[in-house]
DNA sequence: AGCACGCCGACT
DNA sequence: GTCGGCGTGCTC
C-alpha cells in the first residue's frame, strides 16, 4: 500500500491535494515535490504525509521529490501554518512565501552540486557492500564517522568519484540532505570593537535577559540614545558561535552604511536580506540560513520568513514602523511573526522604538513583555526643543511662516543644517481654477490630482494615472488655473531662492527613484557642510543626521481630523521620529511645528515631548472606543465594477456571520470609495476575544468559497489592519 | 491562479 | 460559415 501526501500549492485555494507516493519515495513535510495538477504539473510542498485517502477520489501520483530533503524545515512549517490560520490566507500561498523565487518554481534546489550534503542512512550497514567496493565502503565510513553531514565539495576532494556517491544512494546507504549543522565558515573577525556604552545603556543591557528561553522586551529608547549599539552588544554578548540571529529593520533604514556598521563590530556572519537583491542572491542566501550557517541576517518584512533552525535572538527596530505589516495578499506583520519566532524557538526577541506601538505598551501593561528603557541620549545631546507655530492669519510662502524662514536663516549663518518636512510630494495637492473653481480630479480615483511642475504633469497617487497640466480650464476655458497647497517641489524651489548660497536637498519618492541618488544625498548631509533638506515620511525615519539642529514641520494638521483610528497614534509617532533628527549632534535640536491649532490637545502633549505620556492618553481614548488593542479587530474588503455590488455583496456577508461574541460596523464605501476605476466598501468585524475572531472568520472563509460571487467582485480579509479607511 | 469548456458578435 | 469575448467550473 503506498503512502498517501497531502499537499499545499501556490495558489490562491485554502484546500489542499492529496497524492500517492511510490513505494521507494519516502516524503517528509516541508519537502518540495513536483505534481500533476489538472492539465498540467506544478511544484507543490508536502505538508502532512500518512494521511487516509479521500473518498471518491482518483489520486494522481506525486512525479518527483525535487530535493531529498525537506525545503522548509519544521518551525518555518509550523509558523506558516499558524500564520495562515491567524491571517486567514491560504496554507499553499503562505507556505511559496518562504521560498526564494527560483524555488517557487520547480527550480533545483541548489546553486551548485558542490552545495550539496550528504550523510549516512539511519539504517546504513556496510554488509549489503559487494567486497570489491572499496571506495564506496570507505565513503560510506567517512559519513557514519561525521556526525554532521558533509558537503560534496569536502568529499571529492577526499577522492571520491560522483559515481560511488550515486551508486551508495541508490543502494540506501546514503542520502543527500540539508546541511542543518554545517560548520562555520572562517568567518572574517569583527574589525573594531564597540565604543563604551554609557551607564544608561549599561543600565538597559543589564536589563535585557540572557538566552535562552522565550522573553519579549519592549526597549522603549528615545531618539538618539543609541539603541543600535545596545543591539550590537546584545547579539555579542548572547550568541553562540553556531547561533542565528535576526535583525528585523524597516525598508528604508536597511542602508549599506547600517549592514557594514554592523559587519564591522559582529564579523562576515553578518549578511542582508532585502528587496534590492537579485534572485541569485536570495537564493545564495536562503541557503546559507536553511543550512543552518550561523547567520547574523539584517533584513526587511520578508526576512521573517527565512528557513532559520537555530534562532538564539530576533531584534525588531522600530517596531511601531508600519512597514513591518504587509500590505497585500498575505497580510502578515512581521513584528508578531518575529515574537512567534522567538516563543517557537525559546529565544529572546527585543522590540525597539522611540515611539512604541500603542500594542506593544499594552503587552507591558498586561504583562506579556517587559519593559526597558533608555532615555538618555548619548553624549551631551539634549531631547530638542519643540515649538508649535500659530500660522492662523500669517503670510506663508512654500508653506514656511516667516518665523520659521527667520529660524533657518540663522541656523544655516551658525553653520549648521536644517530639515523639512511635509507630508506631501510633488509641487502642490491640487491644481485649481480660480475663475470657477474646477478641480483637477483622476477619472479613475475619487482623488485629486497632484500637480508636479518638474514636468507640468497631473498625477494620481493613488494609481498610475498621469495627464499634461492645463493651463486653460478644461470647464470654463479661463486661464486662472493656480496650485494650491504646498508640496516638497514647490518648498524645495522657495527655499532655494530664498536661500541661494545653502544647497536644498529633496528627498521623496520622486527625487531618489534613481538608484544609488539616495545614498549620494546622503553623502552630501554626512559631509556637514549647511544645507537644508526637504522630505517626505523618508526624512523621518532612521536617518541620522548628526548636523541637524532645525527641523520644521510645514503642516501638522493632517492627522487631526482623520477618520482612522490609528491616525492620532501615527501621527505623534511622525511628529516625535522627525523631531529626534534634530540635535543628535552636541549642539541642541529645535523644532518648529507649524498648525492652524496650536491648541489642540494633542499637539500641546506632543509639544512636550513625553511620548508615554501621550500613549498612555491614547491608550485610555481606545479602551473607551472599544478599539484595538482592547479588542481584536479584522477588515472584510470588497471591490467590484460597482458600489451596489460591493455593498450588497458585504450585506449578505453580514447575514452569515454570528450575532453572537462580535461587533460589526458596515458595510460602508471606503473613505476613498473609488480607486482605479473600481467601488470599494469594507465591513468591520471586532471582538473582545480573539479566538472567536478568528473562528467567525474562517468559518465565513470556508463558507466564501463556495459562495457564488457577483462577477467582477473581489474580496479580502485583513486581519488586525492598520488602516480601516 | 491557470486552464478548459461553452455559448453569442464581427471578420477572412 | 469561423475566431474569440470572458462567464463558469475544476483542479487530488
Amino acid at each position: 500500500m503506498s503512502q498517501i501526501v497531502r499537499v499545499a500549492l501556490n495558489r490562491p485555494l485554502r484546500r489542499l491535494f492529496d497524492y500517492t507516493a511510490a513505494d521507494g519515495l519516502a516524503l517528509l513535510p516541508g519537502q518540495r515535490v513536483r505534481v500533476p495538477f489538472g492539465p498540467r504539473s506544478t511544484t507543490g510542498l508536502v505538508v502532512e504525509t500518512g494521511v487516509t485517502p479521500p473518498e471518491n477520489i482518483t489520486l494522481r501520483p506525486v512525479t518527483e521529490a525535487l530535493e531529498p530533503w525537506p525545503a522548509l524545515p519544521r518551525e518555518t512549517m509550523d509558523l506558516l501554518s499558524w500564520a495562515s490560520g491567524y491571517y486567514q490566507h491560504p496554507l499553499g500561498e503562505c507556505l511559496f512565501m518562504a521560498l526564494p523565487p527560483a524555488l517557487r518554481k520547480g527550480r533545483a534546489s541548489r546553486v551548485a552540486d558542490e552545495d550539496s550534503f550528504w550523510t549516512a542512512t539511519d539504517t546504513a550497514s556496510d554488509t549489503a557492500l559487494p567486497g570489491n567496493a572499496r571506495k564506496q565502503r570507505e565513503l560510506l565510513a567517512m559519513l557514519q564517522r561525521a556526525n554532521a553531514p558533509l558537503p560534496w565539495s569536502h568529499l571529492r576532494q577526499h577522492g571520491f568519484s560522483k559515481a560511488q556517491r550515486q551508486t551508495l544512494c541508490d543502494r540506501g546507504l546514503i542520502r543527500e540532505t540539508a546541511a542543518t549543522e554545517k560548520k562555520p565558515e572562517k568567518t572574517g573577525e569583527p574589525t573594531a570593537t564597540l565604543p563604551m556604552l554609557t551607564d544608561a545603556q549599561q543600565k538597559a543591557m543589564d536589563a535585557l535577559p540572557p538566552r535562552p528561553g522565550f522573553s519579549a522586551s519592549l526597549l522603549y529608547g528615545i531618539t538618539g540614545s543609541g539603541k543600535t549599539e545596545l543591539y550590537l552588544y546584545y547579539l555579542g554578548r548572547e550568541l553562540s558561535d553556531q547561533g542565528q540571529a535576526l535583525v528585523l529593520v524597516p525598508e528604508i533604514n536597511l542602508t549599506p552604511q547600517t549592514v557594514a556598521r554592523f559587519r564591522r563590530y559582529l564579523g562576515d556572519r553578518v549578511v542582508a536580506w532585502h528587496s534590492a537583491l537579485n534572485d541569485r542572491q536570495r537564493h545564495e542566501t536562503w541557503l546559507r540560513v536553511r543550512h543552518g550557517e550561523p547567520v547574523i541576517l539584517i533584513g526587511t518584512r520578508s526576512a521573517v520568513l527565512l528557513p532559520f533552525t537555530g534562532l538564539e535572538a530576533i531584534i525588531v527596530d522600530e517596531e511601531h514602523d508600519s512597514s513591518y505589516k504587509q500590505g497585500e495578499g498575505f497580510r502578515y506583520s512581521a513584528r508578531d511573526l518575529a515574537v512567534f519566532r522567538a516563543r517557537q524557538n525559546h529565544c529572546p526577541v527585543i522590540l525597539g522604538s522611540a515611539t512604541p506601538s500603542l500594542e506593544s505598551l499594552q503587552n507591558v501593561a498586561s504583562g506579556k513583555y517587559q519593559q526597558v528603557n533608555l532615555t538618555q541620549r548619548v553624549g551631551d545631546a539634549k531631547p530638542p526643543q519643540i515649538r508649535l507655530l500659530d500660522i492662523r492669519s500669517r503670510p506663508i510662502s512654500g508653506g514656511l511662516s516667516r518665523p520659521a524662514m527667520e529660524a533657518i536663516r540663522a541656523t544655516l549663518a551658525a553653520g549648521q543644517q536644517v530639515l523639512v518636512y511635509i507630508n506631501r510630494r510633488g509641487f502642490a495637492p491640487v491644481l485649481m481654477c480660480f475663475d470657477c473653481g474646477h478641480i483637477a480630479e483622476c477619472p479613475h480615483c475619487d482623488t485629486r490630482l497632484t500637480y508636479h511642475r518638474r514636468d507640468r504633469a497631473l498625477r494620481c497617487h493613488h494609481c498610475d494615472y498621469q495627464q499634461p497640466a492645463f493651463s486653460h480650464c478644461p470647464k470654463c476655458t479661463g486661464e486662472a488655473c493656480q496650485p494650491v497647497g504646498q508640496g516638497t517641489e514647490q518648498t524645495e524651489d522657495v527655499l532655494a531662492s530664498h536661500f541661494p548660497d545653502s544647497p536644498v536637498l529633496r528627498i521623496d519618492r520622486d527625487s531618489t527613484q534613481r538608484k544609488g541618488s539616495i545614498q549620494s544625498i546622503l553623502e552630501r548631509v554626512n559631509s556637514g557642510k549647511p544645507c537644508i533638506l526637504v522630505g517626505t515620511q523618508m526624512v523621518a525615519k532612521g536617518h541620522d543626521f548628526p548636523n541637524v539642529t532645525l527641523v520644521v514641520v510645514v503642516n501638522a494638521d493632517g492627522g487631526l481630523f482623520s477618520v482612522d483610528f490609528r491616525a492620532p497614534e501615527q501621527m505623534v509617532q511622525t511628529l516625535l521620529q522627525v523631531s529626534g533628527r534634530a540635535g543628535r549632534g552636541r549642539r541642541p535640536g529645535q523644532v518648529l511645528i507649524q498648525t492652524c491649532h496650536s491648541d489642540h490637545p494633542l499637539l500641546t502633549v506632543i509639544a512636550q515631548g513625553n511620548y508615554l505620556a501621550i500613549a498612555q492618553q491614547l491608550l485610555s481614548e481606545r479602551e473607551q472606543g472599544r478599539l484595538p488593542p482592547y479588542q481584536a479587530m479584522a477588515v472584510l474588503r470588497a471591490e467590484a465594477p460597482d458600489m451596489e455590488r460591493s455593498l450588497t455583496f458585504l450585506e449578505d456577508v453580514r447575514e452569515l456571520l454570528p450575532g453572537e461574541g462580535l461587533e460589526l460596523w458596515g458595510p460602508l464605501p471606503a473613505t476613498i470609495a473609488r480607486k482605479a476605476g473600481r467601488h470599494r466598501a469594507q465591513l468591520i468585524l471586532q471582538s473582545p476575544r480573539r479566538g472567536r475572531l478568528n473562528q467567525a472568520l474562517r468559518q465565513l472563509c470556508l463558507r466564501l468559497d463556495d459562495y457564488r460571487l457577483p462577477t467582477g467582485l473581489r474580496w479580502l480579509v485583513d486581519v488586525d489592519p492598520l488602516e480601516t479607511g
